[in-house]
DNA sequence: GTCTATACAAAGATAGAC
DNA sequence: GTCTATCTTTGTATAGAC
């Protein structure tokens, strides 16, 4: 059993990278961690401290993110470790969170949308800073701002977890190899 | 009064740009319809049906849209206007009901998944002609193929409008903007 | 086409025992 | 921490009258 509570974020978690906040219940994650709903309302009283219990354990991994991309050198790495990073813990099929999130923004607790905010922030700068150094060391070569391709590069991402949903081909390899080419100075690049 | 049924799907249209398909019920419909419950059912005896008359709308949109674009000549006028239009009608605040239908496409029915998989593919394909004509043209430049461009420019739209919800700055604005300046060979563009 | 009334299930939540 | 039992509200849907 170790931490329930833990144990009770992570199914959470799920559920909104699965099926989205609203669309799960206390009953689905009754089934999935195997008590019942009136222990999941001792240890979440109310499902929006659970959604918000979901965006701090989000924030957190993101600065585990930032510590690894830290002892990373070069710009570069640091953005190839990015891309195959940003989105915590994806399965097959799953979008980002934090994307999913931002789709329900509108009947989600108010509470729940200030972090939004912030997460988005965080990844935000997370990107820009890295976007910033390799411009500095030549190794990124693009048109605009750092700031303009931040957002196009993050949005891009995002969207294309959600098009992989319904669409056959490779939507996200497809997406990240496109944003290396339209970023790196140096066009032959072979993730992975 | 005109035509009920349109009425009805318009508004279930919003609905989903707003707060998604699961999170919008034949109650909020009733209200803003000014008719019974009772009444949508008999229009629509399912949520499904419904469901799935607001994807057919849409892809009767992208045909006019299609349409709209046959009529312009160069590849960047079309480009400008695609960008321009991409998401049919959209309020502040507003995701693209093709996304929000992506965020929720393991809990809606299997008849709506292959309908939003379509709408998917007529969009890419609009795009793709477009980027196609303008790399011939010698109005675009830009690295990697065109498949991979198009695919990195609908996704950053639909994300985009995602992210404007969470974010204060104008996220669809600058990404569109950044779109331009990686897609056109003149660098020098205003948009609006 | 529209209504009232109603059925039925599911969701979020609480009380109180162990 | 976990359970059984229960409550309340909401959501989808149907029956039948006008």
């Amino acid at each position: 059993m170790v931490n329930r509570k833990e144990q009770i974020v992570n199914r959470a978690t799920y559920c909104i990278k699965k099926h989205g906040y609203d669309s799960f219940s206390y009953k689905d994650l009754s089934d999935m961690v195997g008590i019942t709903k009136a222990t999941l309302h001792h240890h979440f009283p109310k499902k929006e401290d659970l959604g918000i219990a979901v965006c701090e354990r989000i924030k957190v991994k993101f600065e585990d993110l930032t510590n690894q991309i830290d002892q990373l050198q070069e710009a570069k790495e640091k953005f190839i470790f990015l891309m195959e990073n940003l989105p915590n813990e994806l399965g097959e099929g799953d979008i980002c969170p934090i994307s999913s999130l931002q789709s329900e923004y509108n009947i989600i607790p108010a509470s729940m949308q200030a972090l939004i905010t912030q997460l988005c922030n965080i990844e935000y700068s997370l990107l820009l800073d890295i976007l910033e150094a390799g411009i500095a060391d030549g190794s990124f070569k693009f048109s605009g701002s750092p700031e303009s391709m931040a957002m196009v590069i993050i949005t891009a991402y995002k969207g294309a977890l959600q098009y992989s949903r319904a669409m056959n081909n490779d939507v996200i390899g497809t997406v990240v190899e496109q944003i290396f080419k339209l970023v790196l100075s140096n066009e032959e690049i072979s993730l992975k």
